[in-house]
DNA sequence: TTTGTAGTTCTAATATCGTAAAACATTAAA
DNA sequence: TTTAATGTTTTACGATATTAGAACTACAAA
């Protein structure tokens, strides 16, 4: 694996990204993206498999939600708040404000 | 059947309400809810079977996504929108405002 | 009472999801 | 070249989702 799939900000689909935000794991890992920046998947603050927790970063990836950036063994991802902001703009904003208490 | 349940304001469930947003027939329904309040399940534009839309009105009104009131032979359905409101201050309102174009 | 209308529930088929163990790939360190 | 670290892919399993036809319920109108 030497690339990872981002799919472009034009075909960031407003269903796939609910989707992808609607697993609460998955919430909560935006939630620590949101806070801190260029986590990498073992800084991530979870209680599932490793396998599992790669899965979803996969889903957020193909969803447009999150970017991952290889350096050497480790992965480390960020929101894609630029492009979300640009086709959905306010939507990560007003998610973030109201996450924080499930 | 003589009533619905709606779960109350303080059980709404952030993950539960983008899983009930996540499917593009859903999500669609929401926009014309937003737009036409109080409208009828036949009022709906849709392209799937009745027993579906049921399903799918039962969905986004056990998420506390939507209220359903029964009147005579029909259910006219609104958007909780004080509710959301309540809980996920301003999502509703950007959630619409980046659904228009899907 | 009969007929029609509006929607629900049952049933079933197909698909997708969340989870994790096991095996694998890649890179870095010893 | 081993060994360790980090994460992916494969595979599998049970749970849940989407869809719709068919039967059914509730109410209203004729």
């Amino acid at each position: 694996m030497r690339e990872l799939y981002h799919p472009p900000r034009s075909k960031l689909s407003l269903p796939a990204i609910l989707h992808a935000l609607s697993d609460p794991t998955r919430l909560d890992i935006v939630r620590q993206l949101a806070q801190t920046p260029d986590l990498s998947m073992g800084g991530c603050d979870t209680t599932v498999a490793k396998s599992t927790m790669s899965h979803h970063f996969k889903t957020l990836r193909e969803a447009g939600v999150t970017r991952t950036r290889i350096d050497g063994v480790q992965r480390f991802i960020s929101l894609r708040k630029d492009d979300l902001d640009a086709r959905f703009p306010g939507f990560l904003d007003a998610l973030l404000r109201v996450a924080g208490d499930k």
